[in-house]
DNA sequence: TTGAAAGCGCTAACAG
DNA sequence: CTGTTAGCGCTTTCAA
């Protein structure tokens, strides 16, 4: 049981081994149909299921493909990881999900392993890193499209968002409520889009002449946040807004707010970057930052698949535009 | 660039492939300081990387394992998922999830697919509808763990939970707050976790005395929902009490609360199965009944790793206890 | 301590 | 239309 091979099948047929590969590629072109049947019926008899392992070594190619993202936990990650997904099984493609967890060390090793395994190409949320092994894989034309962030100097694929220009227009209608005491709380600032989000905020409060006040930035990661949101909250001149980076932040943020029974809506306005599920559909006011995730997934796919069959195109930078919801 | 081979290592550095290959798996014991050291350098110069599919051809083993979830839009799904990934990694294997979508069809889809890229083994969430399927991995026995519901009459590795008794309980809690028009809502019930936690809703309603009230259970898929649930909150004696069967219901019943107008806490209330990352924060009032999603993943890998190193072991279910939040 | 040789299961010319 | 042959890149006895 289940050690039979291509060779079995074809004895059980009264055929050679190549017969058996053509029908099973479907070269049925120059194929008699008696040969036909009787290499399907010996497949059902003998439970026989072709060795894709094997298939690989000699075609070099092994229908799969790899996600590597920055970080399972986000919400976007997901949407997007199944946009990618969906798009590749259409095409009979597989993918493989890794999370690099914010580790440069942790993608590297995922970079090398999915290589190792010949995947036919990746699609990379990049820590920004490894920008030599990013090269390095340029450099020998392999099918790569980064994901979210953007990496440095170098011709890439790349889908992002437009995340200077949404944070802008987002802290812009804070200022156009009244606000003026708005607070920043971003994990550490070694993104593109966390520095390009920083920018539209310091942009937004340049513009509209308010000072930024250092008291109202809070860079931190995950663990580290609700210590210095405290601290924040906390001051004799509280923020009366306050811009989530993402989803993760916002949950800390709104720890927070209630731990000190501070009320969103109330006596805060909150902004957050990307969707939240289930806060979208409650009743506290809160501002969504909505990415496309699941165009922005597609255009990857489809993005890497042309890559992977040799279409030739200019390596370009694609930005989607998020909306506030 | 790139198809350096075990060969081409072999050659600089002037020994034979059988050499490498040793080298490479760590066999030095009878190995030359001075052939390590040229194998090294060969190494280091071509940069070479090994073909993981070639060996896997020989070895018969990928280091790869199958993760198929009925759906991976529920939360918990993720969080298991996630566990499973971790311990595997840290045992040098990797995880490949793929997507049923409650669908059989596709599960069995996946179960080939996976099979036949020579998965070392799989954890499943299963649909239930595929028991040839899974009684013909038995016979085989192919490594498998079944995750979160139960498959009929077969001796299986499986992880699950107390549907029954902790959705008993919730409904218990309510009965003791005075509710008497409490209602359920569900997806089909074709599922284990399903009608295990629908005989805890009755189970609890007989032992209160009070008589179900056939409009209140709402069994319906998600797209389909929506319009039940409308149905239901526009009844005459609406109920004050609802239990949402997953995070997914929960969110179509929280959305059609809010249309209604109908205020969670003050007309209703409402627990859900599973964990919702950003409800649990809120002000508002929701129970939870919460599964120990990561010991479980962990626990479902455990078994599966014992099974890839042929581990001896009779079948057996395990139980894990949610809890009510 | 190292090398030669024989595959793993499949595909892909090329003959016939 | 079908069979023969030669590998894909690696591991693994078995000799030397």
């Amino acid at each position: 049981m289940e050690k039979v091979t291509m060779a079995d099948v074809a004895k059980a047929a009264g055929v050679s081994k190549s017969t058996v590969s053509q029908y099973l590629n479907n070269r049925f072109e120059y194929m008699g149909e008696k040969t036909k049947q009787k290499i399907e019926e010996a497949i059902q008899t003998l439970g026989y299921q072709p060795n894709y392992i094997a298939r690989s070594l000699k075609q070099k190619r092994t229908s799969m493909v790899g996600i590597i993202v920055a970080n399972i936990m986000h919400y976007f990650s997901t949407e997007v990881s199944r946009a990618i997904e969906d798009f590749f099984h259409q095409h009979d493609l597989h993918a493989i999900v890794c999370n690099a967890d914010d580790d440069p060390e942790k993608e590297k090793k995922y970079i090398e392993m999915l290589r190792a395994k010949q995947v036919d190409g990746l699609i990379i949320f990049p820590t920004g890193q490894n920008n030599e092994l990013y090269e390095s894989m340029m450099k020998q034309d392999y099918p790569v499209v980064f994901m979210d962030r953007k990496v440095q100097n170098l011709p890439v694929f790349s889908i992002v968002t437009n995340n200077q220009e949404s944070t802008y227009r987002a802290i812009q209608q804070f200022v156009k409520k009244g606000h003026q005491r708005i607070a920043f709380a971003v994990q550490p600032l070694k993104v593109s889009t966390r520095t390009e989000r920083f920018e539209g905020y310091q942009q937004a409060m340049r513009d509209a002449g308010i000072e930024i006040n250092p008291d109202y930035i809070i860079e931190s990661d995950i663990l580290g946040m609700s210590h210095k949101l405290e601290k924040l909250f906390s001051l004799e001149e509280r923020p009366t807004a306050i811009f989530a980076g993402n989803d993760r932040v916002f949950l800390e943020v709104v720890k927070c707010l209630k731990d000190k029974g501070i009320k969103v809506g109330k006596d805060i306005e909150l902004v957050v970057f990307d969707n939240i599920p289930f806060a979208q559909v409650v009743e506290t006011p809160i501002t969504f930052i909505v990415q496309p995730a699941t165009e922005m997934g597609t255009k990857a796919a489809e993005l890497l698949f042309e890559q992977i069959n040799k279409v030739e195109r200019k390596p370009e930078e694609f930005v989607f535009p998020s909306k506030l919801v």
